[in-house]
Formats: structure tokens, C-alpha cells, sequence
RNA sequence: GGGCCGUUAGCUCAAUGGUAGAGCAGUAGGCUUUUAACCUAUUGGUUGAAGGUUCGAGUCCUUCACGGCCCA
């Protein structure tokens, strides 16, 4: 069983089904080119749908009288052989289904035959003209029908489909074939993608792209994957966060930049988390985390009502109704903690003894190391977030826990940063950036020991980009949309598998 | 990492500790406007893996693998 043999020799326990189409394929290569490629398509299913759909202008005799010939090319999805004619559903690339009737003594000679020895799944190119059936369906009636590529395994079932996840995830090929919401989905998270890069080539922005390979990983609080570069002989971290990088640039006088791309950290899996996943990060000189606040605003409000079916700004999330118009709700995370835990007052937000207290008595494990700003956020991110379902700005944020945060200039133990949290979820994290060289020094030195005491998700000390903040940083904000979780929300996901095509899962036990 | 649940034919699912089944798909035949087409016949199993208990295990026990949900 172990034996790698086992690998190359596939055909030992393949079932007969395999086998059987397997055998066609064989009588296929005999009759010449089993597998070519130079039939042509004219047009695809959806839009024959959508220009000729309507069964009241385009009834039998309209089609007839327009009398045009197109070629289609698909994979059978189901089929209906009824001795000397057939009815046959492809589906395109253009994800929809189209009815094709074959009748035997409209196809050239033996290609009738030749058809019944095919498959559901086998992908072909047919050629014909419109016509409508008995019971309304527009369909080609084919003149001529050939097969393109064999398949040789078994789609699943047609009524029930496939629904086991494990199988959805880790074929999601089979998945796109036979789960036609999956495909709307991927479409979906495509236009998302396309509308915040409109949105922010608009606004003058520019696209860029930075190294994934990080010598020194930062930016975020997060364990790393650690990589090794053979010829250099050289350990290097693939990146938990672009965001030191891109504020180098803003050094650079490159003062409004964006990057969409991949992130990675070594942390658990779970239906919110995979190891890599897709960030929008943007910088802006002379702009500060209000502005911020009114970009991101607008950025969805724009972005979530050109959505199909989402023109009026609202979103259902798993039976939730989201309002994205208007202006969104705004909390301090003090204001917000002292409001959820009546023990608590306003007094007590610095009072580390007392918030350790507090979280004792709801049970959330807390750290003898911490200090008040990290126990502030535990009992924000245990009682408070998870409530907040409407879109809301939570601001002031303690600097203990915002590392490259530009201090509130009223109270310095507070950063002016923002997160904004939609469905109890945190979409987007954002802040005045700190440009002062050397308080960030002291900021990496405080991260340092950390990390020596044990906190294994602290930052390193950057020398470089101390060096680069030591040229000048114009004064800027910056933020971070998390893509994935804002494609969850947008496409009602509940888990994150669902709106990457291949999420991670362990390997294959037999393999 | 912990708890609960799951893994049976290609797919979707059954099966008191007592002969492993159904539908779809497949195969053979019939059927020239069907649409979960229909009619007749029929093939198909290392029950996730390895141990154990038992006269007998898909079913009970242990360990492991993978997945789902919840918690950290």
C-alpha cells in the first residue's frame, strides 16, 4: 500500500466504470485524433439564452425564419436517448445550459451511432440552428456533432450533485462543473476584486507589488512560515503583511500606493481562517485615519451597490440584513467596553488590576505579562465585537497593541486607529500612521522583548526601516482590507473555504 | 489543542450484532420533441485504515487518518 508503484500504476484500482470509458478512449485513438482541437465556437450558451430566450418573440416560426447556424462547444451534463433522436443538455464556458436535439437522420451518417457510445461529462462541438421544442425550450437542432475530449471519470449524480465538502474542496473542479453557485461566487469575488481597483486607480492611487519574501517579517502580529533559499543558503519568511514595505515607498515620495496580494501566516485553520489569504493594504501621505474613515465609506458603498442584487446598499449575511448606505455607526473601544460590562466605568480603562479582574470573572484566560491596553482588548474582542453586526467604526485603539500607530496627540496611550467591523467581524484595520523615528525604535525595542519573553507572534526590530522613516515619512494613514472575509460577506459565505478555490486541507491519506 | 458528529457502490443515501441494499449513473435491448424522459433485463462493495471483543462486526471497543460543526 505504501509502495510508490502503487502511484504509477493507477489503473490496478480503477473501478470499472473508469475502465469501461477508458476502453472508448481506446477505439477513439484507433479512429484517429482522440483529442483535437480545431472546431470553433460562435457563440455560448448564455447569450443565445439571453438574446433569444423569450419564447413569445422568438417562438418556433421566428427562429426558423432567422434561419442562422451557430457552433456551440460544451461539456454533456444529461441526456435523453429516445431511439433515433435525442435530447442532450451541454453546459459552456459561459456557465449556462443549452438543449441540443440530435435526430439521427439530421447528422451525417454514423455520427448517431457513434453519439450513443458517449458520455455525460464528455465535452463536444455541435453545429446547428435554433429551433423551439414542444414544451418551449430553445434549443439547436444539430446538423453536425462531434466529440472533443473523452472523459473518463463519472460526473456525480444529477439530482443531489455532490455535496460532500471534502470532496467540493479538494476537487473544485468537480465542484464548478456540477454546483453552478460556486461559479457565481468565484464571479463575484471577481468583480469585488476589479471594483476596489477601479475604485482606487480613480482616486489616484497606484498599484504596486512587494516583496513576498521577507528577511525580517513585520507589519502584523502573526507567526510566519519560514522558507530556505538554496543558493544563498538564507532562511526567509514568506510575508505576514506588506505593510512596512509599502510605507518605504511613501519614504520614496510614491505617496499613494496599494497593493492587493497574498499573506501568510502560520496560525490554525478554521472556517475563518486559511493559512494564506488576500489583503488589500493602501498608503496615503498627508492624509490621517479620518480620512481613512470617509474613504472606506465610500469605497463600499460604491463597491457593494454595483453588485448584482445589491444596488440599494444592503447585504443579507446568513439571515443578518447589513445596511451599507449612510454613515456608519462610530464607538471608541473604551466607550464600547465600559458600555457592555456594567462593573466597569470609565475610570477603570487604564486600571490594569481591574480589567484583569473583570475578564477573571467572565472567564476569558488572560496573561500576567499584559497591561491594560491588551486586557482592554480581550474584553473588547470577548464581549463586544461579535454584537456589532451593522457596519461601525471602532477608533482609539490602545498603543500597546498598535505597534506602528501614530499616537492620539490628547492621549498618548491611544492610537488613532480605527477598525471597522461588519457581522461581529473586523474587515478593515486602519491608522494615522507613526513617522517619528525614534519613537518606533523604542516601539520595535518594546515588540523585542516580547518576543523574548515568549510572545512568539511579536515583531523583529527592522533596522532598515528605521533607517527609511530616519529620511522622513510624510505624514500618512494607511489600512488593510481583509479580501477574503469582505468576499464572504458580500457573497452570504459562512466559511472561508467557500470563497477561496482551493483552500488549504491536509494531504490525501493514500497519497 | 479540546469536545461532538461523520467516512458504506462513481454520486446521493439505507441496513436490531445474524446473507451489505436502493435511487441515479453504467451495461444490453426498445423507443424520431424529451427534460429527474420512459419500458425490460442486468453489472457493480477491501463498509476510511489497523487492531480487539464475539460463534458471528458496516454495527460494539481501542488507536490512527481525513473532513464538518462548536470551543480555545
Amino acid at each position: 500500500m505504501t509502495d510508490k508503484e502503487h502511484g504509477v500504476t493507477p489503473e490496478v484500482d480503477e473501478n470499472r466504470l473508469i475502465v469501461e470509458r477508458r476502453e472508448k478512449l481506446r477505439a477513439l485513438r484507433e479512429q484517429g485524433e482522440a483529442f483535437p482541437n480545431h472546431f470553433r465556437v460562435t457563440a455560448d450558451a448564455a447569450s443565445l439564452l439571453e438574446r433569444f430566450g423569450d419564447a413569445d418573440e422568438w417562438d418556433q416560426s421566428a427562429l426558423e425564419e432567422r434561419d442562422e447556424e451557430y457552433n456551440l462547444a460544451g461539456r454533456i451534463v444529461s441526456r435523453r436517448v429516445m431511439g433515433k433522436a435525442s435530447f442532450v443538455h451541454i453546459q459552456d464556458g459561459s456557465g449556462a445550459r443549452f438543449q441540443l436535439y440530435l435526430r439521427r437522420d439530421d447528422l451525417p451518417e454514423g455520427v448517431y451511432k457513434a453519439f450513443k457510445q458517449w458520455d455525460i461529462g464528455d465535452i463536444v462541438g455541435v453545429t446547428g440552428k435554433l429551433m423551439r421544442t414542444r414544451t418551449g425550450e430553445l434549443s439547436l437542432h444539430a446538423s453536425g456533432l462531434e466529440l472533443l475530449t473523452k472523459s473518463l471519470r463519472p460526473l456525480p449524480e444529477k439530482w443531489h450533485g455532490l455535496t460532500d465538502q471534502e470532496t467540493r474542496y479538494r476537487q473544485r473542479y468537480v465542484d464548478l462543473i456540477v454546483n453552478p453557485e460556486v461559479r457565481e461566487t468565484f464571479v463575484r469575488r471577481s468583480l469585488i476584486i476589479r471594483g476596489i481597483r477601479h475604485y482606487f486607480d480613480a482616486q489616484g492611487f497606484l498599484e504596486v507589488e512587494t516583496p513576498m519574501m521577507h528577511h525580517i517579517p513585520g507589519g502584523a502580529t502573526a507567526r510566519p512560515f519560514v522558507t530556505h533559499h538554496n543558493a544563498l543558503d538564507l532562511d526567509l519568511y514568506l510575508r505576514v503583511a506588506p505593510e512596512l514595505h509599502l510605507k518605504r515607498l511613501l519614504v520614496g515620495g510614491l505617496e499613494k500606493v496599494y497593493e492587493i496580494n497574498r499573506n501568510f501566516r502560520n496560525e490554525g485553520v478554521s472556517t475563518r481562517h486559511n493559512p494564506e489569504f488576500t489583503m488589500l493594504e493602501f498608503y496615503w501621505a498627508h492624509a490621517d485615519y479620518n480620512d481613512l474613515i470617509r474613504l472606506t465609506q465610500d469605497l463600499l458603498h460604491r463597491l457593494v451597490t454595483q453588485l448584482p442584487g445589491m444596488a440599494d446598499g444592503r447585504v443579507d449575511y446568513q439571515g443578518e440584513r447589513i445596511d451599507f448606505t449612510g454613515d456608519y455607526e462610530r464607538v471608541t473601544v473604551a466607550d464600547a467596553v465600559v458600555a457592555h460590562y456594567d462593573e466597569l466605568s470609565v475610570d477603570d480603562v487604564k486600571n490594569a488590576d481591574r480589567l484583569r479582574e473583570v475578564c477573571r470573572a467572565h472567564d476569558i484566560t488572560v496573561d500576567d505579562s499584559w497591561e491594560w491596553g491588551r486586557l482592554l482588548m480581550e474584553l473588547f474582542e470577548e464581549g463586544v465585537e461579535h454584537r456589532l453586526l451593522q457596519p461601525t467604526f471602532v477608533t482609539q485603539y490602545p498603543i500597546e497593541v498598535s505597534p506602528l500607530s501614530r499616537r492620539n496627540e490628547d492621549d498618548p496611550d491611544f492610537a488613532d486607529r480605527f477598525e471597522l467591523i461588519v457581522a461581529g467581524r473586523e474587515i478593515a484595520n486602519g491608522f494615522s500612521e507613526l513617522n517619528d523615528p525614534e519613537d518606533q525604535a523604542e516601539r520595535f525595542r518594546a515588540q523585542v522583548e516580547a518576543r523574548d519573553a515568549g510572545d512568539a507572534e511579536a515583531m523583529h526590530f527592522d533596522q532598515d526601516y528605521i533607517r527609511a522613516l530616519e529620511y522622513g515619512m510624510p505624514p500618512a494613514a494607511g489600512e488593510g482590507i481583509g479580501i477574503d472575509r469582505l468576499v464572504m460577506l458580500l457573497t452570504d459565505s459562512a466559511s472561508i473555504r467557500d470563497v477561496l478555490l482551493f483552500p488549504y486541507l491536509r494531504p490525501e491519506s493514500s497519497e
